[in-house]
DNA sequence: GCAAAAGTGTTATCCCTACACCCATGA
DNA sequence: TCATGGGTGTAGGGATAACACTTTTGC
């Protein structure tokens, strides 16, 4: 089977930076290449888009098969075409990024362990094509968003406590915030809502439980 | 000439939405499609990517083309790849948008008028493809950046006043501003000094006139 | 009872907004 | 001299930032 076109074509690519709050701290999925090229190093899960599926389509795609996670938080983030940037052909590639509740992580990233992971963003190593730079351009638009939109609650599960909302911010936008002065800011955007329970996690006063309103907006602030 | 793949692959091009300020007004610059599919339609200028070019160095290439100009800003705006997008093939378009400040406009636009034209964004002309989806973002993203941003000092000519300067922002963002509270906020940016020139244009006072201190600088503020 | 983390209010500061009159020019 | 648009300062309000002690629990 054979594709011919009267002028040369590239191929395209959805890569996707999938992220979520693991151990308290901010993980991408990354996935060990079977094949040539980079064979062995790890990579932004992707593919080819297929010529009959959308640009979203395809990486919902990809990060079904990754995750098993359907409904989480997708936009798509840069196209990246450096004529060399994979070494078989001219591929560009459409990058997305994607939030996960931590408590929506299906097992599958953890079952074959060997060749897909989760890895701390502090923590990441040596990334095959030009996937350090896709990644570290996603991680600049997250931090971003959590300054004008409630973007952050797209990485929080279904309950959660202020502390570890406050946590979540933290460690993305890399500033330590006053508690006092984040809660009012929290509750003042009217998101979410406390569910009346409380968690009780050690020896100390229990957490208040919230849950996020519409899960599925994302509001632009101020 | 054939060009073979062992699967099949999109076509990929660059589309690019050019604003100018143009007598007061905000334009930008379509061409009418001389070749099917749309032909006699307006479009964004926009071209096929060269298999050894990346996708930046694609829409210089036809933003040269058009407006003769080069040093101007260019930022890239989403990647458009509905399947049925165009009717020939699978396209993918990574769309840009350029700001040109009025001064550097060529004759290149003007010369053969009936091909290319500036319009202004309140009198657009039904486009071809999905194009009124790309200037319709485009535009949103540039509202937008104007209010965190000093990119609005890309639209501006070699020297310019403040009254000038005010009417680009409320073209840009719709809506009215204070003039004494728009020249302190300019002038504390620190991107601006006055040329100690003035501007005399009509039966009233002249105005100061400003230049921005580094063209090439486009900072992120607040 | 003690260590550990959660919860809670008030004050000061800064930034943004609102607002009105005089000035320089060309006709 | 008059019409036109350019230039200038201050005061109030709202949002943000700073700041310390009490509460509840598990061990």
């Amino acid at each position: 089977m054979a594709y011919t076109y009267s002028y040369p074509h590239p191929a395209v690519t959805v890569d996707i930076a999938i992220f979520t709050i693991r151990d308290d701290a901010l993980q991408v999925l990354l996935i060990k290449r079977a094949q040539p090229p980079y064979r062995g190093e790890w990579a932004l899960p992707g593919g080819f888009v297929g010529l009959e599926e959308s640009l979203k389509h395809a990486a919902w795609r990809e990060l079904k098969e990754e995750t098993g996670v359907n409904a989480v938080y997708l936009e798509q983030l840069f196209t990246f075409g450096h004529p060399q940037r994979d070494p078989r052909e001219r591929v560009i590639s459409v990058a997305y990024f994607a939030l996960i509740p931590s408590d929506k992580l299906q097992i599958k990233a953890a079952s074959d362990a060997a060749d897909v992971g989760w890895f701390s963003i502090d923590a990441i190593p040596e990334l095959a094509f030009d996937h350090k730079k896709i990644l570290t351009k996603a991680l600049e638009r997250v931090a971003a968003k959590f300054n004008y939109s409630t973007i952050a609650f797209q990485l929080m599960p279904e309950t959660f406590t202020m502390p570890q909302l406050q946590h979540v911010y933290e460690v993305m936008t890399q500033v330590p915030i006053d508690k006092r002065n984040f809660r009012k800011r929290m509750l003042s955007l009217n998101v979410i809502e406390p569910t009346g329970e409380e968690s009780r996690a050690g020896a100390h006063r229990p957490a208040k439980l919230y849950r996020v309103l519409d899960r599925n907006k994302v509001d632009h602030i101020k």
